[in-house]
DNA sequence: TCTGGGGTCCTAGGACCC
DNA sequence: TCTGGGGTCCTAGGACCC
């Protein structure tokens, strides 16, 4: 039996997890810039809040409401989201970190403590509440796909109380029923018009189409989707994590901007950005790509996109290399007299380290890089993020983005620890 | 005034190889 | 009339996920 353990509202819980004055109140997340609600509370959901909406334009009706926004604090998120998988991870021989709210599990096994995994589906969520102070729900199914369906319906029912089991044949068809196709894994918009043109609308429904006509509309993707609903596993627990085949760093400025230095500088630091990431990984890159674009909403804007992949002469992962390619991409889109929203810069045709191609000429060159890479590397672990930079990274930060609701790192800074008082 | 960021997989088609 | 067979690699575009 596979289970899928999902954090409920997981932003809003993280904020709420040290703030217990929020507990039954509205609260919003937003994106970077404090752009678009990308997280609520129970509470914001009820006042008709929704996903996705910019916020500029609730902001009076979430003012009125008492809404409490917050700036996205992806240090704390991060931070919550470790030590919720340490819980699980106590509780699970193996799992599979989905994304940074979830987490697919096996559930065989435990007969010794209890013959049903319903039964310690609710103690793992039971530990996960009592050490993070973060509510999860649990779906229980055959399938990893089944699980996904589980987990949603012991979302939307509070009477479920997080958790729900689908275990025979009659379960599945009891589940599918009724089940907006919306909000199946692996449908997204496309395939939601295309099926509901053809009258299919619920997840049964669809469960029952020929496995040749999903196989020819929808990929292979889809026939695994539809053998899953079937109860046919197609998925397994990725249990050790790939290697990433693309890293990618981008954000939108605080401000658009016409400067080329000002976009010159947020450029470079998102090439380190990529360049330490890399180095995370223990991979090198290939490609490196920079695109650049002007904001869509702002009809009044002439607009531009320009981007341009490089070949890199050797892969690398060496910072003061990745940031010059980056410029110098940048330089072959650069127009001038554009008001521009956002830069950024992709990594790609990554490969490990160690199958780097020996280079005739440059051995030593490489070693040096290394050792000043660990060097920076260590340096900033010890003394903060780009204490130690390249020059073109520059310290005006013009470009950065706003966060004016940024809650404290609770849990990463010494000086953010709060007080209790006894 | 104001609208997120970071990924994956699959397919088709073109260029190329022997 | 009629034009081989069996591959690889790369890229762009489209779909999806959180």
């Amino acid at each position: 039996m596979f289970g899928i353990i999902d954090c409920n509202n997981f932003y809003a819980s993280c904020e709420r997890a040290f703030n217990p004055s929020l507990n039954d109140r509205p609260i919003v997340v937003l994106s970077n810039n404090d752009g678009c609600v990308i997280a609520r509370s129970n509470e914001a959901k009820a006042l008709g809040i929704e996903m996705g909406c910019p916020a500029f334009q609730i902001a009076t009706y979430m003012k009125s409401c008492g809404v409490v926004p917050f700036s996205s604090n992806y240090t704390l998120y991060g931070d919550m989201s470790e030590r919720v998988v340490a819980a699980i991870a106590s509780m699970v021989h193996h799992y599979e970190v989905y994304s940074i709210d979830e987490c697919f599990i096996d559930l065989s096994g435990y007969e010794a403590f209890t013959p049903d995994p319903y039964e310690y589906a609710y103690m793992i969520q039971q530990r996960v509440r009592r050490w993070t102070g973060i509510p999860v729900s649990i779906g229980i199914a055959p399938t990893k796909t089944l699980a996904k369906v589980a987990n949603r319906r012991a979302k939307k029912n509070p009477l479920y109380g997080g958790l729900y089991m689908i275990n025979s044949p009659g379960e599945i068809k009891k589940a599918l029923d009724g089940f907006d196709i919306a909000d199946l894994w692996g449908i997204g918009r496309q395939y939601v018009k295309k099926l509901k043109a053809m009258g299919c609308e619920d997840a049964l429904h669809f469960s029952q189409q020929s496995e040749a006509w999903v196989a020819k509309n929808m990929t292979v993707q889809g026939l695994r989707l539809l053998k899953e609903l079937n109860g046919q596993p197609c998925y397994d627990l990725e249990l050790v994590p790939d290697r990433k085949k693309a890293m990618c760093t981008a954000k939108s400025f605080g401000e658009l901007t016409t400067s080329k230095e000002v976009v010159s500088e947020a450029l470079a630091n998102y090439a380190a950005n990529c360049g330490r990431k890399l180095r995370k990984e223990g991979s090198i890159a290939n490609l490196l790509t920079v695109f650049l674009h002007t904001n869509q909403h702002r009809t009044q804007d002439k607009q531009y996109y320009g981007i341009k992949t490089i070949h890199l002469p050797k892969a690398t992962s060496y910072t003061p290399e990745l940031v010059a390619y980056a410029l110098k991409a940048l330089g072959l889109i650069w127009q001038q007299g554009y008001n521009y929203k956002k830069v950024g810069c992709i990594v790609s045709g990554l490969q490990p380290e160690e199958h780097r191609q020996a280079q005739l000429f440059s051995e030593i060159a490489w070693e040096k890089e290394q050792k000043a890479m660990e060097a920076l590397d260590q340096i900033n672990s010890w003394y903060g993020k780009d204490k130690l930079r390249v020059a073109a990274q520059g310290y005006e930060r013009k470009w950065k983005m706003n966060q004016e609701r940024l809650s404290p790192c609770y849990t990463t800074r010494w000086s953010d620890l709060i007080t209790a008082k006894c």
